[in-house]
DNA sequence: TACACCTGTAACTATAATGGTTACAACGGG
DNA sequence: CCCGTTGTAACCATTATAGTTACAGGTGTA
């Protein structure tokens, strides 16, 4: 199970597209509908400023999305907080003097790259917007 | 990232596949390949026995498979190790006094289903003969 | 200015997952 | 009987994750 930080991500992604009153969007209000702590949440929040996907002033209560929610996929969120990361790990150092240890890492890369491949497509397909729809806000 | 077990297993069961003298195919000799221990081995054996895709005998070298490796999908082998778990985790006990809150979860959950539904079609795709033809054994 | 409130970030902690290891009971074949 | 093997419990080390405390520094207002 990979962890909860994407479900997270597009929680506080949506609390910013959807509320409009800046001064109470802090990351106190945030962490209270994520239920964590606002240190989480401006954690998080940072990682998702340097990919920039929105902007906040030091010292100022207020987020602000710098992509249109129609235009923010969920592959976006994803590579923002995870990166270019491989989905499944692979056992380091099989052994080479074995058949199957030889070749075994490189024929796992492909089959988890069709794998990542297909997830894509889809996280790619959904946007912010869609997320929002669905909450019906 | 997900933990290396998906790619233990698959090792495992290519050398099962492809090793016709049962008296070798010892946990040590396996582990020797994956390059861990043998107790590591014998614990993912016994996940794979128990969902039916191998046999073996307690005290007698030597695994057998159970399907053909033809009819054996990568699907079968992940969720063998993994269950039916979900992919990604969601927050819990989201505020239910708030807007997003109260429905991401179940927002959430919808997205997580198309994204899953992607990867099983490309796992069920695949065979362990695939991964054999691959290895070029 | 003084103050209240906020962000940004470092540092520490608790918990859980992961994988490695030791140990040993039970089994099978020579 | 003996040796090598499987099956499994128990324990340990490492790492990831998320929560927490603490505090420096920015911002607006009385």
């Amino acid at each position: 199970m990979v962890n909860s930080r994407f479900s997270v991500a597009i929680h506080i992604l949506s609390l910013i597209a959807t509320t409009s009153d800046r001064s109470i969007l802090t990351s106190d209000f945030i962490a209270g509908s994520v239920n964590t702590n606002p240190v989480v949440v401006r954690r998080m929040i940072g990682v998702l400023k340097k990919a920039g996907l929105l902007s906040s002033q030091s010292g100022l209560a207020g987020y602000e999305l710098l992509v249109e929610p129609k235009d923010l996929t969920l592959l976006a969120i994803y590579q923002a907080i995870d990166g270019p990361e491989q989905l499944f790990a692979i056992h380091d150092q099989p052994n080479p003097a074995c058949a199957v240890g030889r070749k075994i890492q490189h024929t796992l890369e492909g089959v988890y790259t069709s794998v990542w491949h297909a997830m894509v497509e889809q996280l790619q397909a959904q946007t912010l917007q869609d997320v929002l729809d669905q909450l019906r806000i």
